[in-house]
DNA sequence: AGCAAAACAAGCAAGCATGCTTGCTTTGAC
DNA sequence: GTCAAAGCAAGCATGCTTGCTTGTTTTGCT
């Protein structure tokens, strides 16, 4: 009761990524508010008595989807190729542009109001975080042994961030680029 | 009829001050979705009635909360005190911290997803960011001239955002001040 | 002091999202 | 082929928010 078990069907399993992936697209699109059961269901092509079938409550669906979404992102983050350090830095920011981040966004600030969002995501968030700032170090064969190098990665990613929610009203792909060339020089001294 | 008259007494005014403020505060802790109008009105201390009498509809209160916002926002900007750069980094870092950015980071958020506030957020944004990269240039003794350098200082503030939209779920003010010790050193060679 | 206008308070109807309940269809096993 | 269980669809009741409408108090001016 309320333990979400594994789906025996092979239709209920399709049905619940449908839904999954729906709620995140309805995430980036609509918001957290706008994103109504109802939305969700009509976008995954299912009605919403199937929906609330799968998810009794909407805290439920999203609950799922904050989990979904997360490990989408770790998918992501794998799968960056190895390159130089510019392409590297252009990689990470991308990131943080695309539909997965604007739901990962609309989750973080509802989740900021909403007392039983906040520990999942933000839990969410601490792991993705911690990849994130692994695979980077990785990636820009930094030395996190040497003092300020950590941070300054950290700082990278922050970087990242702030240049992803900046995109989030306005387009401006033309000014990241020009500050991620620029940061990228920035960051290739710093790091030796 | 419609257009939001210079109000003649100064117990009206005084109102919609409150109202204003209440609204940013009720932003900053319950988001969007849950700054209802009586919400807002009890925090003012008033009415439900006379919020709506001094702002007929739900988009005329947050209309005029966005540019209240976007006043608070530079004013606090102008009060920057001229320090090294270390300080004026964290000084601009901290701007990203306060209920003030909450508040504006959760009507970005709905912007993006509210028709009707996308142009006026939008407009906020893009004037308090050029305010705020001019004064920042201003107080870091930044050469625009050399190239790189605006990219730089932009780079600069979209990290300070970047830490803002982290802080919004764990305060975690001991890492931030560490990325910001680190920075700033970065910061001050590539400014030279 | 009186008066008109503004400011404020309270109640009412409409719209919407959620959760539940009921009934029908499909699946997979015997 | 049948049958029980799971998956799915639709309708109903509740609670909440908004906008409007009506009535009362306060303000500023003559």
């Amino acid at each position: 009761m309320g333990v979400v078990t594994a789906p025996k069907q092979d239709r209920s399993r399709a049905t619940r990524q449908r839904l999954l992936a729906a709620a995140v697209a309805c995430l980036a699109e609509q918001g957290w508010a706008g994103s109504t059961v109802s939305a969700v269901a009509e976008r995954a092509g299912v009605s919403r008595g199937a929906a609330q079938h799968h998810f009794p409550t909407r805290e439920d669906l999203f609950t799922a989807a904050v989990e979904y979404v997360a490990e989408e992102r770790s998918q992501a983050l794998r799968a960056l190729p190895t390159q130089d350090r510019t392409a590297v830095v252009a990689a990470l920011v991308d990131l943080y542009t695309g539909p997965l981040f604007r739901a990962a966004l609309q989750l973080w600030v509802a989740a900021s109001n909403e007392e039983q969002l906040r520990s999942r995501v933000t839990e969410l968030e601490a792991r993705v975080g911690r990849d994130t700032h692994r695979i980077a170090v990785q990636l820009l064969n930094a030395d996190e042994s040497r003092p300020g190098v950590r941070e300054t990665v950290q700082g990278l990613l922050d970087m990242a961030r702030g240049l992803g929610l900046a995109n989030l009203l306005t387009d401006d792909a033309a000014r990241r680029d020009r500050v991620v060339a620029q940061w990228a020089g920035l960051l290739d001294e710093a790091l030796g």
